[in-house]
DNA sequence: TTTCCTGCAAAAGCTTTGCAAGTAC
DNA sequence: GTACTTGCAAAGCTTTTGCAGGAAA
């Protein structure tokens, strides 16, 4: 994966201080490529190595990395329930599974997607609305009975 | 508009019971047709009608319409602060200002929209996720900067 | 040594719930 | 009469914040 020197350029290239916390939690959020993390849970797995972390600094770490463009935030979906995170900030459409699971769509299909929209209704949605479209965000929502089960490697991302 | 009669008669369809504050909301709502209130909003614009009107009242009574198809509860993954509720149940994109509205795509270019979709494509994320797709909800974010200020009317959707 | 971060606890914002009284059916 | 709804207050859940001590630059 990823060395701690590496870690610390990355934090430094965005503007961030490094700290021991900050490191574990970037690790662990990292390692969450295809499902998506709430604080709570990403402090759940990060009290193994570090069961002094507190739920507080979680959420200012995650506020952290989203303010500085290392990961996103998703907001609530479908069933109301905490926020979640996502390490990948590339435009990407997901997939919302009915047990309320958030998961990514590979990049490249994600890609042809965004390229598929007609250009003509782009502009029709920014005539008639009058606006300017900064960008799109797609969601698949699964049918309930189906259960999700990505065959896509993390590379793939 | 509506009168009390075709009210009583759409609740009755949805099972729902007829009360004077139900009634009240759904006109405060259905009368939201670009915007999309809170349930604090509506609150504030129902008062004016009954003042003895409470929060917990529009919360349950929005619930109720979300169950039982009179209305949908947005949880944007994009957008953050609390809920709102669009009147409009059929599926449509919808489009998210940089001041925090969420706007209504009319219903046409909605469709065009999901018909523009590429059938390979969607194929595809069937397979590679490993689900069927129920539907595809999707949001267009405005670019900071631009005010968006719906030339459609109404009657568009 | 200055500035930022952490952990704790407390607060804040949004939503749901228990309950007694009232209303629809 | 029965079952559901209302309004109130209180609780619940998620997230933010004030502050004192500690760590990074």
């Amino acid at each position: 994966m990823m060395d701690i020197g590496q870690v610390r350029e990355l934090f430094r290239r965005h503007g961030l201080r490094w700290t021991r916390q900050r490191e574990l939690l970037y690790a662990e959020l990292a390692s969450c490529v295809l499902d998506h993390p709430t604080a709570e849970e990403l402090l759940n797995a990060a009290r193994s190595k570090d069961p002094g972390l507190s739920l507080a600094t979680v959420y200012n770490t995650l506020e952290a990395f989203s303010e500085s463009g290392l990961c996103r935030r998703l907001s609530s979906v479908e069933a109301s329930g905490p926020c979640r995170f996502d390490v990948h900030t590339h435009d990407h459409a997901h997939v919302l599974t009915p047990d309320g699971r958030v998961m990514d769509l590979p990049r490249e299909l994600s890609q042809r997607l965004m390229e598929a929209i007609p250009r003509d209704i782009l502009d029709e949605v920014e005539r008639s609305m009058g606006i300017h479209v900064d960008r799109v965000s797609m969601q698949f929502i699964a049918h309930p009975g189906t259960h999700a089960s990505a065959r896509v490697e993390a590379a793939a991302l």
